[in-house]
DNA sequence: AACTCGGGGCG
DNA sequence: CGCCCAGAGTT
């Protein structure tokens, strides 16, 4: 049963269309917005998954300058591919983003344009095929982001979770009546832009919305309390105590595993403590049954705690020395080497180590503006410079 | 359906 | 501090 008569369809559809060709934000992927390169709408829609537009925009540019076309990352290691991801977070994305470059050349030469072959490759759910299809080949494909599921649901008074099943796919159905079969990149990214700028989470700026005169939500005076809040689980305490190995000004690090967390980064060896463990004798254990490491464990030498979404965490530094030459898979990372992949956390643990101070560091560094941009302008200095790995 | 997976911005 | 962010994969 069609939730939309034709009429207000076209008339939701022209509003949106209409006030998104008025002004739109400028942003990196859009420059061409007519003949769009499907490798960069898809970088940008993988490195926005969870992730805001003000975050993303700097790792894009660099990533794109590394890698300006899909042949060039299906060529890339994975290790460089994730020295452009560290600190962004959620390091499978870019995992998968390496694997389906390679699977989408070798199986089609190029990214597909059919809904059905995007989403056959790794990191291409629901929203990110739709997103590609329509934006990047016009294929009349609907999207559900966090977004569009807020516009919806007040647009249309759809209550509930938008995680929940039914409720999910009521706003999957509603985007799909939407979605304009002339523009469909463009009325998806109305919605996105409509609930990026104006319907916004906790107070929706409605004197500026095109529609606002159509919302259900508003018409009932909810419009503040939809969609409610997404449960999240309760955050967790990990600890882990991490080997610091020093030689000549570098710190050792190994391969991470694919899964888990930080999964396929650098880091120094570590375990994850456990009740009583003894925390020297964990990591010595470790470090020789995972990576062939023969290490003697000093004191603890530095702390680092960050709040994750879902983990507290506390990493212990443990001063170590090697009783045997590191194995083949080690690397050490030098003083200021940023173009590794190292994620955030391992990055701070190592400045304590490299400080003058050996201060130790018990909450995350005040955010302020500009400090991202900082922190990129050393990674791309530092990438100009080459990797200096011993 | 519930978990897991980062990191930062903002009220 | 809590909640969110152009979600996807696994169990």
């Amino acid at each position: 049963m069609p939730a939309l008569p034709p009429a207000r369809r076209a008339a939701l559809r022209r509003r949106l269309l209409a006030w998104y060709d008025a002004g739109h934000r400028d942003l990196p992927w859009r420059v061409p917005q007519r003949g769009a390169d499907p490798y960069r709408v898809w970088l940008a829609e993988v490195m926005l998954q969870q992730t805001q537009v003000q975050a993303v925009i700097p790792y894009y540019e660099r990533f794109l300058r590394r890698y300006p076309t899909l042949g060039a990352l299906a060529a890339a290691r994975e290790e460089d591919v994730l020295a452009l991801w560290a600190g962004l977070g959620y390091y499978a994305r870019g995992r998968n983003l390496l694997a389906a470059a390679r699977a989408a050349q070798a199986r089609h030469g190029g990214l597909p344009a059919s809904l059905d072959a995007l989403r056959a490759l790794p990191g291409f759910g629901p929203y990110t095929a739709g997103a590609v299809a329509s934006i990047a080949f016009g294929i009349a494909a609907p999207v559900v982001d966090g977004n569009v599921a807020r516009v919806l649901a007040r647009l249309f008074l759809v209550e509930g979770e938008p995680a929940a099943g039914t409720v999910r796919s009521r706003l999957w159905a509603l985007a799909g009546e939407l979605v304009d079969p002339a523009r469909p990149g463009d009325l998806n990214q109305a919605l996105m832009e409509l609930g990026a700028t104006v319907c916004v989470k906790p107070a929706p700026r409605c004197g500026r919305c095109p529609v606002a005169a159509r919302c259900a939500a508003r018409a009932a005076g909810r419009e503040r309390a939809i969609p409610p809040a997404r449960g999240r689980p309760a955050r967790r305490p990990l600890e882990l105590a991490c080997a610091l190995v020093e030689r000549a000004g570098a710190v050792l690090v190994v391969p991470r595993p694919a899964a888990g967390l930080f999964g396929g980064l650098l880091g120094p060896p570590s375990v994850e403590l456990a009740g009583e463990d003894d925390p020297a004798t964990a990591l010595a254990r470790t470090a020789r049954e995972a990576h062939g490491l023969a290490l003697a464990v000093g004191e603890e030498v530095a702390r680092v705690e960050r709040t994750l979404t879902h983990r507290a965490l506390t990493l212990r530094g443990y001063r170590c020395t090697l009783r045997a030459g590191p194995p083949a898979a080690a690397r050490w990372v030098a003083r200021g080497e940023e173009g590794v992949a190292l994620p955030t956390a391992f990055s701070a643990l190592l400045a304590t180590l490299f400080s003058t101070s050996r201060r130790v560091r018990c909450k995350n560094p005040h955010s302020r503006p500009g400090r991202l941009a900082d922190k990129l302008a050393r990674q791309r200095s530092s990438l100009t410079r080459g990797s200096s790995s011993v």
